[in-house]
DNA sequence: TATCTCTACTGAACCGGTTCAGAGAACTCT
DNA sequence: AGAGTTCTCTGAACCGGTTCAGTAGAGATA
């Protein structure tokens, strides 16, 4: 049926074992009958069997990926798949596959990866959403799984970081609406718990410092559209209410402008937006979001690149990818001369 | 280091092959030693070396998924990371692992599955997004991958169906703008490629008739806000411009009801509009969204349910999941009396 | 010419399971 | 008691590769 390498042995004349050399580069073999056996190897069609592969050489050729949302809000981010297939993007190349898994809760995460570890399904893992104090980063190292962050947490960690800022352009984006006079500007974040939740909320934090305001209102929301509009009712409701409002993701900025819209409140006029992520959707909402781009397709192809370059014994080393920069559009404008109370 | 079958059998005192038979619960043994066997491997920690067990039984223990979309706009599509989510559910119930594959192009989607085959990465796939005369079918015959399909083809097709009707939401929709007076209610259709595309358009034109009216405008986008809001521009800018539209989506809705917005028409008091799938947002839209519910977590995990079926043995026969409901929200209202032109 | 070294290659073990043919023992049937 | 059947278990082959120890032969060295 499929052609072995036995096969290929046999019709060469030759042993299995010089047929492995031969395939494989490797030397024990001389120049004629390895390109001989190369030949009939071609000739049959030989394919190598990766279970086999797999089998001998104790690797899966598959890397993981664990992603540990709420299945029914996980359809609203859109940072996922553009990630996933960015990460595609680089396996392809590497005849690598991804294994995808999906975790509801905490304790289905950590049974994800001792899974993925117990049969030995992947040969590393990409973690993403990067937690303060992050308990994979044991557990990983627990389970000899090597790994490659999104970012680098703050607590010790021994797999290479790849780094996307996003202070940056959470900064621009107060020195934006600064510029455009506002000075009383809240901030909508993520959880704190995670690094990139935090690290916006105290990016605008220092923004505001450097720019001589006061930090203004900042609202611990979840990155879910129902998280955006509950703190969005709580900013808006309180006695010094901002003129603009920085959301830590698109979705949240959404259905925090639809929401100030649906109290009679216009965009820009009364209330400027900005948000995080430039999904497709930002442009073609009214108005236009003004966000920052994140680019998870760059992410997850150079994420997957230097997880292949960890396995084939690479030295363990941060990548630093450029930082994006603040797209304006119509949702942030000059800070109401007189604000609506 | 890590326990074999082997290191079972000789603490056991039996041979290797008794073992195999006892921890897979085949006959061969004596209920007595079966039991001691079982006992044996739980003291040991006995583990199954899964890329063993692929190479001797042929079987990959993983399904795969082929995901065919431009990666940028990927990310806009609220139904793939629930629908695998639900796949999830299913497959770690069964020790099952998801390959994921995304596909840029129509080459990268047919080499996609031709490298699932090669390796044998999977023991069969779940095909989304049916084509008309999807040439996939006949693919994975050639390759003989089973597989499940969502919905059943129009074209012959030898693998089971998770069938979850489309058309009923849409002529509710129709239904419900009609007793609300509307009698122009145009169509923004998916791409008529795709029989999800085609079904809904169909089931649009069908409840126009039935309603005794004219089936009006029809646009076919393609399922972005790009194509939603320039399918849109163009049904405004008609003649005999619609009072009402339906979406094949609720992205192409959202873009058309933010352009309507901009260009100075009240939703639902100039324009009515509904979508199809009830994402997160479309309750925080302003006005919030008229909808149609699809249920990927539901749909991903029955399939998976079905391909697993399938795998075991099962005949292949069709499962239908019950049609989702109109989901009736503040977009849609009573039809102008005097339309705005 | 005898010895040493190096290269090219073979045969077998190995990875960790599954599965099959066959050997004994026990049990049934006549 | 002898023949046939069933049950339990063993040993070995097998899945398709990788890898290692060892050997034959060619070429270099003394």
């Amino acid at each position: 049926m499929t052609v072995t390498i036995n096969d290929v042995a046999q019709a060469a004349g030759v042993s299995k074992g010089a047929v492995s050399y031969a395939l494989n580069g490797q030397p024990g073999v001389s120049d004629d009958t390895r390109e001989r056996i190369l030949r009939v190897a071609r000739e049959l069609g030989w394919k190598p069997n990766l279970r086999a592969k797999s089998l001998s050489s104790a690797k899966a050729f598959a890397v993981g990926l664990v992603v540990a949302r709420d299945p029914r809000l996980l359809g609203t981010d859109p940072f996922f798949p553009a990630f996933i297939a960015g990460i595609e993007t680089t396996l392809v190349e590497h005849e690598y596959a991804l294994v995808l898994t999906v975790a509801a809760s905490a304790e289905a995460e950590e049974l994800g990866y001792r899974k993925l570890a117990a049969d030995s399904r992947v040969d590393g893992v990409i973690l993403t959403d990067m937690r303060v104090d992050d308990s994979r980063i044991a557990l990983l190292t627990s389970l000899k799984i090597p790994a490659v962050t999104l970012n680098r947490p703050e607590t010790p960690s021994p797999f290479p970081a790849v780094c996307m800022d996003d202070t940056e352009g959470i900064a621009a984006a107060v020195e934006h609406l600064v510029s455009l006079g506002h000075t009383r500007i809240g901030h909508v974040g993520g959880p704190q718990s995670y690094i990139h939740g935090r690290s916006r909320r105290l990016a605008w934090q220092n923004a505001m410092s450097k720019a001589g305001l006061e930090a203004g209102s900042f609202i611990e929301a979840d990155f879910t559209a129902a998280g955006g509009l509950a703190a969005t009712t709580e900013l808006l409701r309180s006695p010094k209410r901002p003129t603009a409002i920085i959301y830590a993701n698109d979705l949240m900025a959404t259905a925090g402008q639809s929401y100030a819209q649906s109290l009679g409140l216009a965009v820009p006029d009364d209330l400027s937006i900005t948000g995080y992520d430039d999904t497709e959707l930002a442009t073609y909402l009214n108005p236009p979001l003004t966000t920052v781009p994140a680019d998870p397709l760059l992410w997850g192809r150079v994420a997957a690149q230097q997880l292949l370059s960890l396995l084939g014994g690479a030295p363990a080393e941060d990548v630093y990818l450029p930082s994006p920069k603040l797209v304006v559009r119509a949702s942030t404008g000059p800070a109401p001369s007189m604000p609506k109370n």
